[in-house]
DNA sequence: GGACAGGTGCGGT
DNA sequence: ACCGCACCTGTC
């Protein structure tokens, strides 16, 4: 096992796995959480001054924590920013410690055809069940199945493991990738890549959106659920059809489309929601 | 019991 | 292109 820590001014281990950006991880105590991403897996406790991380690949988790990116300077942009009502300012303060993971395309496709019109909880349940059954024993759990061991399934054995109607989606997208091993060899931006996921069955232009942010780092998406449309008509109303707010919110932060949206839905659903039950 | 989950596909205009 | 609607399932 490798160690290696992390200041955690622009790093915090909760805020950075429970934004909703990430479906396999688990606390494990009052600082401490496991994550696992492939088939590897990381313990991060989160100290005052650092975070430490224990993990199987250290230059793995480097890079899928996003630690060469400087969040500082996007935190202090965006608060440098006009923003009369301060509620974007409040947000980034708030959520500062949030790093957007990068994170396997192919597992963040199939965890957000899953999320659809779902929640957390119930979405975990089906990440896990799906790697027990179909992934790789590893040393620390199970790994996230291939595209070819998922394309070997039916569609039955998907609605076994609880997917409910995204069962289909998950068998024909399964096969596309196991066609097509090298689907991702070629997404070069936002623009030009979303139509290719779009053709997935499963995924409309949220998942994409998040598939893009998530799983390829682009940022200058805004993926829009139901928390950000409440979020919009509070806050950035301007009587658009729910169709164009992702344009019009990206067109509006630009190159830190991204980021923002986890800031504000976090902070929203964190702080602002009346349901305290939704988050865990 | 109805509404809600980090929506999408489908059929009808 | 643009609606409106059904949809698995668990939880409140």
């Amino acid at each position: 096992m490798k160690i290696f820590t992390f200041p955690t001014e622009y790093f915090n281990v909760c805020d950075t796995l429970e934004c909703g950006q990430v479906f396999r991880y688990k606390q494990l105590d009052d600082n401490k959480w496991c994550v696992w991403s492939l088939n590897h897996y990381a313990e991060l406790t989160q100290g005052d001054d650092v975070v430490t991380v224990v993990c199987d690949d250290e230059e793995y988790f480097r890079n899928y924590f996003d630690l060469s990116t400087d969040y500082g300077k996007i935190v202090a942009d965006i608060c440098s920013w006009d923003d009369s009502h301060k509620h974007l300012k409040h947000a980034t303060q708030m959520g500062k410690g949030i790093r957007i993971l990068r994170q396997n395309p192919f597992e963040t496709t199939i965890s957000f055809i899953i999320s659809a019109n779902n929640n957390i909880k119930r979405i975990q349940g089906i990440v896990e069940r799906l790697c027990v059954a179909l992934g790789q024993k590893t040393d620390f759990g199970y790994a996230f199945p291939t595209a070819e061991k998922m394309a070997s399934v039916d569609e039955a054995f998907y609605a076994s493991i609880g997917a409910g109607y995204r069962a289909s989606y998950l068998a024909s997208t399964a096969k596309v990738f196991a066609n097509n091993p090298n689907f991702f060899d070629d997404f070069t931006d936002s623009a030009s890549d979303k139509p290719k996921l779009l053709s997935l069955l499963g995924v409309g232009p949220k998942v994409a959106d998040c598939i893009l942010l998530f799983g390829f780092h682009y940022f200058d998406v805004f993926p829009v659920d139901t928390w950000v449309k409440k979020i919009y008509h509070n806050y950035y109303e301007n009587g658009l059809p729910d169709n164009k707010i992702a344009g019009y919110l990206v067109q509006t932060f630009g190159q830190y489309a991204g980021i923002i949206q986890q800031y504000l839905f976090y902070f929203e659903r964190k702080y602002l929601q009346t349901d305290t039950n939704t988050l865990k």
